[in-house]
DNA sequence: CATTTGCGTTTTCTTTTGCAACTGAATAAT
DNA sequence: ATTATTCAGTTGCAAAAGAAAACGCAAATG
């Protein structure tokens, strides 16, 4: 996600995507459904019945869309201990570790006109609303596109400028 | 977003729904592909072949996303003034703002599983690794799951626990 | 002026989605 | 015990979206 005006654009740009772990991750929750699932878990839906209910997905591509959420480990079936026939969908510690993600994208619409919540999310220890998400430099600054560049990760240790191989 | 295990659950949810900003977001940007030019964009692709060839998309695909984008105001388009049959997509201040989201989710994709990226986003100023996205309460404190509740704005500005209405 | 390049649109074909009805097991009601 | 209902899917079919290649057109290039 660079930055710089690289001379080789677009070449260099393939050569990062190779490795780039974006895409996966795109793939597995870069979409609609998958992502208000996603959404919904977070807010404490857990069963078929309730995110069939609260999304008004269809029941097969709703189906298609758990399974493949549970085979990325985002999701986790369990079978209901009070009801044989439920099933739960419970988040695993790589599915909330999504928060940030879904956060700063809410936080984004938010602050760009696409709608404002009647709602606000707040720390439970003392009720104030949480910060802004934001990339920020070891020593907290808020950083933009313009502070930022690629390094190779020896150099970035190394901590100084570090010239591209 | 929350994570109160309410008693009417899918009700609270589908009303909460209604005005979560988070919908319209994923419909402009939730897509495979227009996640994938954004990112492009935000490595300083610009035009249309570059997208193309950078991605490997098909072109038919890239010109409707490149236009949904653009309607969306995240990409905007201006004639590239060194030649006339270029145009440059360039990113908007609302665009750009998308960063956060971007390396939210890239982060969570290095730091669970789907592969290392062999370059690393640092502080231009310093040469140092950014932090790890996060949410954060306003003291700066890292926040989970667990130490948030949704709270009605006039509540978190009084900044104590306020009993929903 | 002929050719190539950049940015699309059109066309054709394949895949995915959406909807509704159906199955099958586990509970709940009578 | 029998019947009904709920939950979690699956199946079948029409509609929409996607990929790949061909076509069009304006601006540059030789």
């Amino acid at each position: 996600m660079a930055l710089e005006r690289v001379t080789s654009h677009i070449d260099a740009f393939k050569e990062a995507a190779l490795t780039c772990p974006l895409p996966p991750a795109v793939e597995l929750i870069g979409e609609k459904w998958a992502f208000l699932i996603l959404r919904g878990a977070l807010n404490g839906l857990q069963h078929f019945e309730e995110f069939q209910a609260g999304l008004g997905i269809a029941r097969n591509i709703l189906s298609d869309r758990l399974g493949r959420l549970v085979a990325g480990e985002i999701l986790e079936r369990t079978p209901d201990p009070d009801d044989g026939r439920r099933v739960i969908y419970g988040l695993t510690a790589k599915g909330e570790a999504l928060l940030p993600v879904v956060l700063a994208l809410r936080q984004w619409s938010e602050e760009w006109g696409h709608g404002k919540a009647r709602v606000v999310l707040v720390d439970r220890r003392d009720g104030r609303p949480i910060r802004r998400i934001c990339v920020q430099a070891e020593d907290g600054r808020e950083l933009t596109l313009d502070d930022l560049m690629w390094a190779k990760p020896e150099d970035a240790a190394a901590a100084r400028q570090g010239q591209a191989a």
